[in-house]
DNA sequence: CTTGACCCTGTAGTATAGTACAGGGATTAT
DNA sequence: ATAATCCCTGTACTATACTACAGGGTCAAG
């Protein structure tokens, strides 16, 4: 099986080696195998879990939060039913989230297609085209 | 004109009080008038606006870019071009976000789906209604 | 007229998520 | 064989976003 070291990993994910080691630390990720020199040897599929990791955080999950949805991939002590409650939860949460991010979307493309409209500076219809109401409530 | 304190405002919105007064340091809502005590009197719309922060926050936006998309709608002095340019990255931004949002939620929907089949707990299908790639990549 | 619930400013402390050394060993390129 | 560049542990520092006082003023109700 091909491994790589840290320096890589990080690099692959885009992240830093300290982050790596500090994902480690606090469970995100587990501890690879060493070899002879005491130096980490990590599976290629840990690249793919630190960009979801990076990801996820960048979405608003806090770490605490993206070790539950990835703990409900691998962890084989829990039970159907638990997995699902808590699957739920996040679905729910997920969602609410994605519904937010389109009014905040749709309100920006309001003013964004409403200052394409070829106006002169002087009366840029901000305001107007994205009131208040529409994008803080 | 209907007015609030503090106080009001800041249980409105369904966060602290000096968690306010915080944002107001940090230029995210503005200093409001003051009655002869000194205390701060808030227009109900700021009670929007609180609202709006916290959202935003909960979708990985930090002060920082929450206060750009609130400038979006309110700073006089852009000119329609500043605009556009801003509200374009920003488009770009939530549209990433929400694609991968939706990725998460479609993987996580398959697991709750898989385990919904009424299995016994012996072989929950986590692990493969899941996929390292799926959820991660 | 005082007591409890508000408000004020200013400063200090906390949680989260890194980020940066210090001090040392391993490996590779010249 | 000796730099340069990686790796190690451990600790300390930083940025962001609150959160909690300290020490004091205001105000409505009993």
């Amino acid at each position: 099986m091909k491994t790589m070291m840290i320096g890589k990993v990080a690099e692959s994910a885009g992240i830093g080696v300290e982050t790596v080691r500090f994902y480690e630390r606090r469970g995100l990720i587990e501890s690879p195998p060493r070899n002879a020199s005491g130096y980490r040897q990590y599976p290629v599929s840990t690249i793919h879990r630190l960009r979801f990791i990076r990801r996820a955080k960048e979405l608003g999950f806090s770490l605490r939060e993206i070790k539950e949805l990835l703990e409900l991939q691998t962890d084989p002590t829990s039970t159907c039913g638990d997995i699902m409650k808590h699957t739920e939860q996040k679905l729910t949460d997920i969602n609410r989230k994605i519904d937010d991010l389109i009014k905040i979307r749709d309100a920006l493309n309001l003013l964004f297609e409403a200052c394409s409209r070829d106006r002169t500076l002087a009366d840029c219809p901000i305001i107007n085209a994205m009131s208040d109401k529409e994008l803080q409530d």
